[in-house]
DNA sequence: TTTGGTGATTGCCATTATGGGAAGGTCAAG
DNA sequence: CTTGACCTTCCCATAATGGCAATCACCAAA
């Protein structure tokens, strides 16, 4: 199996699959006389663990821990439910953050009527002082 | 006003103005005869309005258009809200996307007893094909 | 006036994870 | 033997920000 049919099998493209080589995420290809890079079908299933950590937002860094979690057959689950549960509340940081972001948007577009007139609260907001004249309501964040 | 005193009055640093006027997000500063930026009230009112509008995610492409219409007397206040809700419609994707991530971490997190034990259903579940198993509550994603 | 300290200038590097492209080598089928 | 598909490495770019380094400017005190 040559790069291109990892890539394929796995759902990562060649050329994470080399980055992913080159940060040390996964050992390096054993490669043919001529230099291509092979792969085994247990490499494939790295490949795509990675992957689906990634489509969960998952960091390379701790990836990198749970491939070796994974690989480690005296591991304690402890570590590996500390890991998601560390990125779970980074994502519920971004959550609240972008929720917030939202909120005072919405609420700035709602009281602009957005017609061919000047006059706009979305821009005397950012020119005045953001936000401060509806506290209220802004605070109201999710998480 | 040199370069400092408008970062402390803007709350924008220093090296941030200077990648501003670098990308024609402002424009270039006067410079005295030595060639230090200098800066006018009126030039730290649109790096506070700058900042603001980061504060609220906003891409610099978009700040930009913001920036110009502004500083534009004709503006229709249809553009700018129309510029508001698109980021807005972003934002909600995002968050609905790190809400589904966080929602499976926390699923597969509750079932993981987390102690010394190696077997955990975290990564059963990266290895396996990601949360198949799990499928009802998942998909009961906000926004 | 000299010296010291603070700050401004440019430029380069790093970040995160990913894509694009060029230049050149390899392989299999026709 | 040619052609096309695919591999290799290396460089560049992204968005927005921080950091470092060398050099120069300015102000105030001694």
């Amino acid at each position: 199996m040559v790069i291109g049919d990892a890539a394929r099998a796995s759902g990562v493209s060649a050329k994470m699959i080399r980055y992913y080589e080159s940060i040390g995420l996964v050992p390096a290809a054993i490669r043919t006389g001529s230099g291509y890079r092979t792969y085994q079908p247990a490499d494939v299933e790295t490949l795509r663990f990675i992957r689906r950590a990634r489509d969960l937002g998952l960091s390379m860094e701790r990836i990198k821990l749970l491939v070796g979690l994974w690989h480690n057959r005296e591991r304690p689950s402890r570590e590996v439910k500390r890991i998601a549960l560390e990125h779970v509340d980074e994502l519920r940081a971004k959550i609240g953050e972008l929720t917030a972001m939202c909120a005072t948007l919405e609420q700035l577009a709602a009281t602009c009527h957005g017609d061919c007139r000047p006059d706009c609260p979305i821009l005397t907001d950012l020119a005045a002082g953001g936000g401060r004249a509806l506290p209220a309501v802004t605070t109201k964040v999710a998480v």
